[in-house]
DNA sequence: AAGACGAAAGTGGTTGA
DNA sequence: TCAACAACTTTCGTCTT
């Protein structure tokens, strides 16, 4: 379903995704990209943080929807998503040339070799079989997950690297792609449970979190500890929060880490227990069950936070 | 009736010997 | 490898709005 079509509509409007840095400016994770302009912007203080963003999108102006509907860049962007990097010269199965004329028997037999090879060196080569299959899984995964684009080409790149280390050897290929997805989304600060992840793979939590400490230790990867700010963006987001609230728990869980009482705690109960003071504090209550809910942790957890924090940073808050 | 609160017992992961 | 430990979860009864 997700063809090229429905791909060169979404780059039309600006479209939000996370990069790998936060703003280097007020910290935010809200991070927009501008095809248009070519810019990648801050969605909370508006600066602008890189100027060269790469534009994928189709390559020519429209001046009616036909053209719209028409234009595409010169063959599909690369990506590291496909096993061939969308790269493959594909030769066609029906035996007419170009014109449509039928193929004289010689040259049908020269193409029927030609075919034969292309295919045996793409995907009978078992690197490249084990990349397709893992990257179409890849594909339901982020799909499944609601993962952005960028963040799945890293999962990618992390599991071509996990391929030539031989680390896929023995163990399922289902659960080194849910692995690499994982790091991919710790390392652009977006990072998901891992109970999430491993509700929608086939792998168990148990192999799952095997596979991520032996990427982690065999390749070298430093992944930055997740932070409780990073869950604001996207828990504000289920609990349809405003972007007002969302920095006031990110203010509130930074003056808790000033006084060090986030030290040893769950970062997503601390990112929960902030979002519901600010909840208080701006008018929009949300209850600690529904927080949470989408923080996937229990209310028990947001209450302790909550109390923790109201009495250590002399908080007044209107119940 | 729904939400908030707190106590007590249980659970999985980390740490240090 | 094992036990100790802290943080988190589950469960349940009570209080407040």
């Amino acid at each position: 379903m997700a063809g090229e079509a429905s791909g060169s509509k979404t780059t039309e409007e600006k479209e939000q995704s996370l990069t790998l840095e936060p703003c280097p400016e007020c910290g935010s994770t809200v991070i927009y990209r501008d095809p248009t302009r070519g810019e990648i912007i801050c969605g909370n203080c508006g600066i602008v943080i890189s100027e060269r963003y790469i534009d994928q999108g189709p390559e020519w102006r429209a001046f009616s929807s036909e053209e719209k509907e028409g234009r595409s860049r010169v063959g599909a962007p690369t990506t590291f998503a496909m096993h061939d990097k969308g790269l493959s010269t594909v030769i066609d199965r029906r035996d007419i040339d170009v014109y449509g004329n039928k193929l004289v028997p010689s040259r049908r037999a020269q193409i029927y070799r030609l075919r034969k090879w292309q295919i045996r060196s793409m995907v009978h080569n078992s690197v490249q079989r084990n990349l397709a299959t893992a990257m179409s899984e890849l594909d339901r995964l982020t799909s499944q997950l609601g993962i952005p684009r960028d963040i799945k080409e890293t999962a990618a790149i992390i599991y071509r690297k996990a391929l030539e280390r031989r680390l896929v050897r023995g163990r399922t290929i289902d659960g080194v792609t849910a692995a690499a997805v994982y790091l991919a989304c710790r390392l652009h600060h977006v990072p998901r449970a891992l109970e999430e992840i491993a509700t929608h793979t086939h792998a168990g939590r148990k192999e799952l979190g095997r596979s991520i400490r032996l990427i982690l230790h065999t390749s070298g990867i430093t992944i930055p500890r997740p932070k409780p700010q990073d869950f604001i963006p996207r828990f504000g987001e289920d609990l349809r929060m405003s972007v007002n609230s969302q920095r006031r728990a990110i203010e509130v869980i930074d003056q808790a880490q000033a006084m060090g009482l986030t030290a040893g705690k769950d970062p997503t109960g601390m990112a929960a227990a902030a979002l519901y003071i600010a909840g208080l504090i701006e008018g929009e209550r949300r209850t600690q069950q529904e927080v949470a809910a989408a923080a996937h942790i229990t209310e028990v957890t947001v209450r302790n936070r909550y109390k923790e924090m109201v009495q250590r940073l002399n908080l007044k808050v209107e119940v």
